[in-house]
DNA sequence: CCGAATAATTTGATCGATCAAAACACGATG
DNA sequence: CATCGTGTTTTGATCGATCAAATTATTCGG
């Protein structure tokens, strides 16, 4: 592999001016510039990544922890998640690193090694909890990091804290009040157990459209964890009520997925499901849902963590004017669940 | 951040020393090594992973692409299998770096940069593909590699090119086989069209256990793309013929996902659908699949490539006697599907 | 056409580790 | 006691790049 020194003596120029060829184009002359950039084509020359490390003491890649395996279904947007940052990384010249730990303090010691060897500038949280140690931990040692997920509980203002979050519950109001405008009078909902950051966000969006009173609110919600077999349950609940609800809204495409088939069992193949998500089960079924802007997630937090363009890690933005957070708004995903039911589909 | 030097002062010793305290322990003197040790402990000592990079040429990390996003289901076991990479060359002291490409010219591109840069030492390819040409450009440039999927097409047979692979021939044989020892006299099968390596491999092992003759091999197969709603179309003319099957395989759970649906509908609630992949759909739903090891697809891949332990690339396997690909037997997932369609659960 | 200001390029030092070989310690041997 | 060998530790060089400062080239006003 040619270095540095081979591209300069083959151009007739020394090392500096090849690296400011590469790094800093605009100091040198376009004749030189050029001369060189022909060496390097020619030779193949590429940069020493370690080297150039080593030098700079910054390594241009970001780590990302990635969460134990889950029950399945709702694992697949995280996957999409690291899916899109790998793209969106790439397009800036960043690195991905993935690692995987058993819970946060497991995820603190990888960390900490891979911040020490310096082969990681930056990280990426996903899934923030509600006491989560990561995020203190991070902001003490000074270790820049973005997570997808705003922060739950205590810390919820320090700027130092940089996220990107979707927000569950405008999410699922618009659902809810899209299926109040489509003729829904009793809109229930299917949700996790509290207390749970995104769980209580998203049930929250669904009380703030429905109009219930109290007692419906009550009446008309079911507190599971996340399952299909748990939404089908749910959903039988539900739809055994007297005046059933007209609609469903599930927390979770797993959720929703149980839901749809407890109501074709019940012969209401019309009945109006909607998910959270948009996860491929959704779309393999037919089923409506709320779809996470993952892009935009990704865009966001890279830029929240090297700026609108580059891939410099910026410091911990202590007093800037610039905002440290973003909350994205999802956007409904709407298909012929209700028109095209499970096992009664119009094929060709 | 301490460095070696730090350490060799603060314990009275040398650079070296320390050195070899962390990479040939066995040559230090007893004490000397736990006084060495101590300081490293005491002062928090990590090496410097680029420099340490840049002297040995070997960076430790694998590289590896993800594919572009697929339409979804199938893509899960994809993702299960980058989760387990990512666990067990933890487990080695490997990192791992992910990058995604379009196209394997594109991939190739990033392979050379990632590799010139000296940033990843080996990769781990997927999907291969009928005349892959991933495959002869590493080869030939000694890129060291393994890949997830046997070589198709041309060069089978070249032992620099290390691979693992599942054996879905004989999965779907099983499969059969299970189906007609529970009373199946007619099993049918929904699969991909030819040419398409893993597709024709499973495609024979249900044409290796059927007892159809050439016509009834001709007659109880469709062949699609991939696709629940393609399953669910290929179902349906499989239900449709005089003497239809009385149980279906399919080449992945989207197909078997659609033919569920469709049996369903047809009131066939009983009729056994088989799909492979056992992906989380698949559980989800009470789809009986055909699992692919990946635990043991990873091990081996990894074994391949650096040897049972240690995480040093080994140079490309030219004439040793070990073998240089391992073949893995998939396994039959039986779920309650025939007991518990979709729809008809007995909740609690 | 000179000298100052600016542009372009080069030189020496350095990042933090490991390699290769030299130096040292110490007991066994002739 | 000198020699040798083994075991342990230290020294000097190096990996390939960038930084900081020094040097040389070029431009421009007077």
């Amino acid at each position: 592999m040619p270095t540095v020194d081979d591209v300069a003596s083959a151009a007739g120029v020394s090392r500096q001016t090849v690296s400011n060829v590469l790094n800093s184009p605009a100091i040198v002359r376009e004749s030189t510039r050029q001369r060189v950039q022909e060496a390097i084509d020619r030779l193949g020359y590429r940069p020493h990544a370690s080297a150039r490390r080593l030098r700079t003491r910054s390594s241009s890649t970001i780590g990302l922890r990635l969460d134990p395996l889950r029950d399945g279904i709702s694992g697949a947007v995280l996957d999409r998640f690291v899916h899109k940052l790998a793209e969106q990384a790439d397009a800036r010249g960043l690195r991905v690193m993935i690692f995987t730990a058993n819970g946060a303090e497991d995820e603190l010691a990888h960390i900490r090694r891979l911040r020490d060897g310096s082969d990681i500038d930056a990280f990426v949280l996903i899934a923030t909890f509600h006491g989560d140690p990561r995020i203190s931990w991070l902001i003490e040692h000074d270790v820049p990091f973005v997570s997808f997920g705003r922060p739950w509980g205590s810390v919820v203002d320090d700027p130092r804290h940089r996220w990107v979050d979707v927000d569950g519950r405008a999410g699922v109001r618009d659902a809810v009040h899209h299926l109040r405008a489509a003729g829904a009078q009793r809109v229930g909902y299917i949700g996790w157990p509290s207390p749970s950051g995104t769980g209580d966000e998203r049930r929250a969006g669904w009380e703030e459209a429905c109009v219930f009173d109290e007692a419906g609110r009550r009446r008309y919600q079911v507190v599971t964890v996340d399952g299909v077999d748990e939404g089908v349950r749910s959903a039988r609940h539900l739809l055994g009520l007297d005046a059933p609800p007209d609609a469903i809204v599930c927390a979770s495409d797993s959720l929703a997925l149980g839901a749809r088939m407890a109501a074709d069992a019940h012969g209401l193949t019309d009945l109006p499901v909607v998910g959270f998500d948009n996860t491929p089960v959704a779309a393999a079924v037919g089923l409506s849902s709320v779809d996470q802007p993952l892009d935009e997630v990704v865009a966001s937090a890279l830029t929240l963590l090297f700026g609108p363009e580059g891939g410099i890690v910026r410091p911990n933005p202590d007093s800037n004017e610039e905002p440290t957070n973003r909350l994205l708004v999802p956007r409904l995903v709407e298909r012929r669940s209700g028109h095209r039911a499970l096992g009664e589909i119009t094929g060709a």
